[in-house]
RNA sequence: GCGGGUAUGGCGGAAUUGGCAGACGCGCUAGAUUCAGGUUCUAGUGGGGGCAACUUCGUGGAGGUUCAAGUCCUCUUACCCGCACCA
């Protein structure tokens, strides 16, 4: 049966689509299960197959899972704030909210033609008002309880867009927009506190089944360390320079301090310090100094001394240098530390450059050649002189610490608060009014959404603005508070902010009165199974998990971590070998596949092209295997047979099992490649049950579900096959009476035989040696051991 | 620099977790079908040697453990990903 795929593929998405075959159930009997999938970015360059081979995993699995009778959620939406589409509409003049209906339109169709089995009654829209009203209204609530807050810091500025950039729009030091130099600017934005939840981050990983390196990554972003605070007296001021350390036993070995050049103790000093125009200087050209530079010039220091300004090492008494440096972050710590050259190769390379003491702390190393950050004993340490476990050393230093009220125990992260803002037009406004009297105020709840006006000028303003500033009718308004005449917040949300909660969304996508409704969210929550990609394992994943977590605070969702288990896909990669790319010049167009091999064969292709999880390079003349076996697939129909070959049974149930459990681990390509290997089982038997066919067209129906549901009609079955039964195997039909074991000797291969299952260790051995292949390399030699492994292997050691 | 990962035929990749390396697919070779291209079918296909049965070498490299290593241990090389002057 050779079928038209071009009038069959869209008949079965119509008649699915009318039958309503995969729309989630709200409140149902059946157990619930959730599958997510990152939804896309509608950019204007249209899907390609990288996205067909993300969505495809846990397509299969939902397929599976409503075989099962699960009731089961998988939907879909799109994230369609960002800079791209703003970037088009200004050079083309078409208003973003155009650009991106279109792109949604194309990407829909798209994702349509593969026969995804998405429930297209839950699509949500990051842009639509009914939805960003909701991510305007968690950012009030977070408001509320002291989450966002305001401040002036160092931001990556485009001085020929003037526009500030978000670090990853701005890599490597340039422009993304139009490769020019960034520099560091100050500037005042939003944060959200997302480091009050680094401990919960760490907790709830206890508790979730991700990936193990999508654990550590994790882990790793969150960066925890653990220290101590030491605060240094300033001769002759009456002022104290605070610094963190993970390190405090090495207090002894301090020959000078290094600050930030950003450090606010320059400008509380700008009287004192006699050399305050070098200090400005310097500052000046590290905010001229690229991200590029920076990371180029690690090994070579520079830095100036502070002229006017001495700090006290607490223990020691000794007067020591303080000196100004970009190697020292403000973000991190204090933005000022104590430097222990003998032991830190930052400190060692600093200390060379400037001639500064190096005074050895701990044994080990030759501080002569550079810096020793291994562990040993404690030397010109005073009282911790002979430590050598760094735990107790560090220990003893902190009650030191404590005892004399200079300094205290310490937790440090890397991740930093979240910079929650964007000089831009296509995002979600900041609900917020700035008013003379009452200062910062959030818009009243009922006023929900803060509508984005319509411009007609996407460009950012002078200075880096928002085009959101020009609108006068915008930004003029009365205070919520006090009725006075106020401004409105001008920048809008950065990106990452729509995609933090859509998953709750999905539950309940249409509700005018709450994010969700409680009673579904209980139900459906949390998601069972969420895969995407590596790139969002940081940013998205725990931007998402943070906006949870401060829900499940507020008692909105019932769970306190959003997914129980995260897995993630590998890239296709271009016909070179090379990462898609429009530049390239070699992405595939899903459309263009379906237009020649139809959507089951592109479906198949891309989940047995490989490793699901690993990058894979796109090849067509491959794809042309998966066709051919869809093909012979299809054919069965024709060989149909009251009888089969009673060989094929166990290979059967084989099958079931394999697809089954390899499905549960996305081992889709060993999944896909044991039903090719029934076929070719078929195909030599010659005929099979209509039975036996029923149950191969079930577990190819994931995979292939076109073709499933049309040879599902051409065999009498009930019903969709997307609903039919998923097969349940037999084990003991698994397992063959007879299997074929190894016969070595000396560990070298010498012959095969078939032995009956469970045949014991003594039968096998004799079986074995008297096979005359085995004889003559055993015989008139003396054994020395025989080793007989069970259905597998017998060894036997001569000498 | 730190963290994670990968390395298997001409190619994508399998290998029940220490037990017959190369499943499955592509490609290739020969043959059949076809006016021809495509399609389809049959047989073969890791390297070396041999007409053949067979034999020998073989999982980035060097050692080691074991009756047995792609798999475990030590060292080493190359590449990929994430973070990066994190004190």
């Amino acid at each position: 049966m050779k079928y038209d795929f071009k009038q069959v593929e869209p008949k079965w998405q119509k008649k699915w689509e009318e039958a309503g075959v995969f729309h989630a159930q709200d409140i149902s009997d059946k157990p619930k299960y959730y599958n997510l999938v990152e939804f896309p970015y509608p950019s204007g360059a249209g899907m390609h197959v990288g996205h067909i081979k993300a969505y495809s995993g846990l397509e299969v699995v939902s397929r599976k899972r409503r075989m099962q009778g699960y009731n089961v959620m998988f939907p879909i939406g799109f994230d369609a704030y960002g800079l791209p589409t703003e970037n088009y509409a200004i050079k083309t003049g078409t208003h973003p909210r155009i650009v991106t209906d279109r792109n949604i339109e194309k990407f829909t169709s798209q994702l349509k033609r593969v026969g995804f089995s998405f429930d297209w009654s839950r699509v949500v829209d990051t842009t639509e008002e009914s939805y960003y009203r909701w991510t305007q209204w968690i950012f009030l609530k977070m408001m509320d309880h002291g989450l966002v807050f305001r401040d002036t810091a160092l931001v990556n500025y485009c001085p020929s867009c003037k526009v500030v950039l978000s670090n990853e729009d701005s890599q490597g030091g340039k422009c993304d927009i139009c490769h020019s130099d960034i520099v560091q600017k100050s500037k005042a934005v939003w944060y959200l506190r997302i480091t009050e939840y680094a401990d919960k981050f760490l907790e709830g990983l206890e508790t979730v089944d991700y990936l193990p390196n999508v654990k550590q990554q994790q882990v790793n972003w969150i960066g925890r360390s653990t220290g101590a605070f030491v605060n240094f007296s300033l001769k002759e001021i009456d002022e104290k320079l605070r610094i963190y350390t993970t390190r405090p036993d090495t207090l002894f070995g301090v020959t000078f301090m290094v600050i930030a050049p950003e450090h606010p103790i320059i400008e509380a000093n700008r009287d004192r310090i006699r050399n305050i125009d070098a200090l400005d200087a310097y500052k000046e050209e590290c905010a001229k100094k690229t991200e590029f530079e920076r990371t180029q010039l690690v090994k070579d220091k520079t830095g100036v001394c502070i002229d006017g300004l001495t700090a006290i090492n607490p223990v020691s008494g000794k007067e020591i240098p303080i000196y100004i440096s970009d190697y020292v972050m403000m973000g991190y710590g204090t933005g000022a530390i104590m430097a222990v050259p003998a032991h830190d190769e930052r400190d060692w390379a600093f200390a060379k450059k400037f001639g500064i003491d190096i005074i050895e702390v701990i044994k080990g190393g030759n501080i002569a050649e550079g810096a020793y950050t291994g562990d040993g004993e404690m030397v010109n340490s005073d009282f911790l002189n002979g430590y050598t476990n760094k735990k107790d050393s560090i220990a003893r230093m902190l009650e030191q610490l404590e005892a004399e009220g200079i300094g205290e125990k310490g937790v440090q992260y890397k991740m930093k608060d979240w910079a929650f803002n964007r000089q831009r037009y296509w995002g979600e406004p900041i609900p917020i009014v700035h008013c003379p009297h009452c200062g910062i105020v959030g818009v009243p709840y009922e006023e929900l959404p803060l509508r984005l006006p319509a411009v007609e000028n996407f460009e950012p303003g002078e200075g880096g603005e928002s085009p959101l500033a020009k609108i006068e009718s915008f930004v003029n308004c009365k205070c919520p508070k006090c009725g006075g005449d106020a401004k409105r917040e001008t920048d809008t949300m950065p990106q990452w902010a729509g995609s933090s909660w859509y998953f709750l969304r999905y539950i309940d996508p249409h509700n005018d009165k709450a994010l969700a409704d409680p009673e579904k969210l209980k139900y459906w929550l949390p998601v069972d199974w969420y895969n995407g990609g590596m790139e969002h394992v940081t940013r998205h994943m725990i931007y998402s998990r943070f906006w949870h977590k401060f829900l499940y605070d507020l008692g909105i969702v019932p769970t306190s971590e959003p997914y129980a288990k995260r897995t993630a896909q590998g890239l296709i990669l271009g016909p070179d070998g090379d990462k898609m790319s429009k530049s390239k010049g070699n992405v595939v167009d899903p459309n263009d596949v379906v237009d020649v091999y139809g959507a089951d064969v592109l479906r198949t292709y891309v989940l047995f092209m490989g490793d699901y999880a690993s990058a894979a390079p796109w090849n067509e003349s491959s794809m042309k295997g998966c066709k051919r076996f869809l093909d012979r697939i299809g054919d069965l129909v024709d060989m149909i047979s009251d009888q089969s070959d009673p060989k094929l049974e166990s290979a059967f149930h084989k099958t079931v099992k394999k697809v089954s459990l390899d499905i549960e681990e996305l081992k889709f390509n060993t999944a896909i490649a044991s039903m090719m290997d029934l076929l070719n089982k078929i195909y030599d038997a010659g005929s099979l049950t209509r039975e036996q066919l029923s149950m191969l067209i079930r577990i190819v129906s994931p995979f292939a579900p076109h073709l499933a549901e049309e040879m599902w009609t051409d065999i009498g079955g009930e019903g969709f096959c997307s609903l039919a039964k998923w097969p349940e195997w037999d084990e003991a039909k698994t397992v063959d009476s007879t299997v074929e074991v190894a016969v070595q000797v000396n560990g070298k291969l010498r012959a095969t035989i078939a032995l009956p299952l469970n045949c014991p260790k003594d039968e096998a051995i004799a079986t074995a040696k008297a096979d005359p292949r085995v004889a003559a390399f055993v015989d008139g030699k003396t054994v020395i051991k025989e080793i007989s492994v069970p259905n597998k292997i017998v060894n036997i050691v001569v000498k």
